[in-house]
DNA sequence: TAGTGGTCTAGACCACTTA
DNA sequence: AAGTGGTCTAGACCACTAG
């Protein structure tokens, strides 16, 4: 590559003296250092391309000692802000459209507004396996399953439907509490399912069908999103197979990318790239 | 709470002898040591609610430091693997629905198969800013800007329809190379805009308007994914706006919670918590 | 050769929880 | 009081890149 600015000139931009560490302060040194370089990204003193100063020079700078430094610098390149390169340097990433990611946890936050969301439970019945069903979960068509449909409802009406089947075993009983589950919480974590190891999830645009668009309250014909998820029980059978389907105008999962200027809050973690 | 079990007893489960680290290997200490832990909770030989040894412990079991033991619980815990409790320990999470995330950067990989997906530029004009595009981008109604359709085509046929207003600033001319982009990547990242600061991003399930489900050969009514950006650029104000619409039944966005078996290639990275 | 990031050590001090 | 995680230090060695 050709020449890099490690002191990058921008006339147009006022920088502002440097901020420095407050060894009194409740905030953590490391978690300063990172706020103090993400500002100097916010705000423009370092953009995409320049180089961070050398580890060495953020030590002098902030007197904080090397492993402090490298910790931030990790804390750094973690969340995408900058890039290390062995024996070059450490430089500000580009923003990319790519970086952003939509977080399924975010489905509680949507759904609730002022009032937390409500499940309803409309069936939980034992059913045989069908064909689709029996592939899915890896057992004969005939398996009996226990089956449940569920609603989820906001203020302003009905937002999800949910289906799910689920392997009845008689060795593993399934707790009322699990079926019975009448909020979000007890279907996106809590103390749920504890013998869930692992799962698989999708998520895609489909038409709804008239029964689903007439439990929706939405005049077909409607778009949803379908979050289909099969979860595995710790002898890696499947164990759950279901998914969810969401008015597609009652449901949006937002996410950002860069660094936005009122974004200043303390933030989240750290690093380390194999 | 009651009492844990530190070391836990299973009797279904054959511990195998514990993997020890090596020196002489490429992989770094706390790589491997991430791995090592990784993989006893896809064995089922640590499981949610259990207690890892405590950090004194790991550092003689395994015969590291404290720093590098820290590292890799910190990792382990930005993977939301375990979390940590101030004087009483660090557990293993059970796995929850919320954790799922979906990554944009997985469109690219998705819609290449074989080949990689081609991007035909439909239209490139000057049009004046209606009514809602104007209070999107921040300016007046009949400001000039410029119009780009896109058309992302893969083997099976074409998937997305992208449609963009870029805000026309004769100070800070476009290139060329911008609007001819022909290239997922020439969209996604690369050598892309270098003007833009951050944006924000929302995915939503929509119908295919006529023209649209025309262009992507969808017979309506279809459903559509939508997502929508809004990029920013250095002086905060809105630079870009637009959308793509994907096919319902030709993209699909992929997540994992939890351990899977099979996962157990070298990993990721790190963490902290401030 | 000099500078860089990447890894690792062997301690230290603190706040917190539990008993 | 003992054990735990959370933070921080002041070095060290290595691999890589550059001039």
């Amino acid at each position: 590559m050709g020449t890099f600015r490690k002191t990058p000139d921008r006339g147009d931009v006022d920088a502002p003296s440097p901020e420095s560490i407050d060894r009194d302060s409740d905030e953590p040194v490391y978690a300063q250092l990172v706020r103090i370089i993400r500002r100097q990204v916010a705000d423009g003193v370092l953009r995409p391309g320049d180089q961070l100063p050398s580890e060495a020079q953020l030590c002098r700078r902030y007197g904080v000692s090397p492993m402090t430094v490298r910790r931030v610098v990790n804390i750094l390149s973690d969340q995408g802000i900058v890039v290390g390169e062995q024996g070059r340097g450490t430089f500000i990433r580009p923003v990319e459209l790519g970086d952003a990611s939509f977080q399924l946890q975010r489905l509680q936050d949507l759904v609730g507004g002022d009032q937390p969301a409500s499940v309803r439970l409309l069936q939980a019945t034992i059913v045989g396996a069908d064909r689709k069903t029996a592939e899915k979960l890896g057992c004969v068509p005939g398996q009996r399953l226990i089956y449940m449909r569920r609603l989820i409802e906001a203020e302003a009406g009905p937002v999800c439907y949910h289906v799910e089947y689920l392997v009845y075993d008689p060795a593993r009983p399934v707790v009322e509490a699990e079926i019975a589950t009448t909020s979000l919480q007890g279907l996106f974590g809590g103390p749920g399912q504890p013998l869930i190891k692992h799962g698989e999830l999708s998520i895609e645009a489909v038409l709804l069908g008239d029964d689903e668009a007439r439990l929706l309250q939405a005049p077909p014909p409607a778009a949803g999103l379908r979050i289909e998820h099969l979860f595995f029980a710790y002898d890696e059978r499947p164990m759950s197979w279901g998914w969810f389907l969401c008015r597609g105008d009652r449901l949006r999962f937002g996410s950002r990318v860069g660094i936005s200027q009122e974004h200043l809050a303390p933030e989240g973690k750290s690093v380390d790239e194999p």
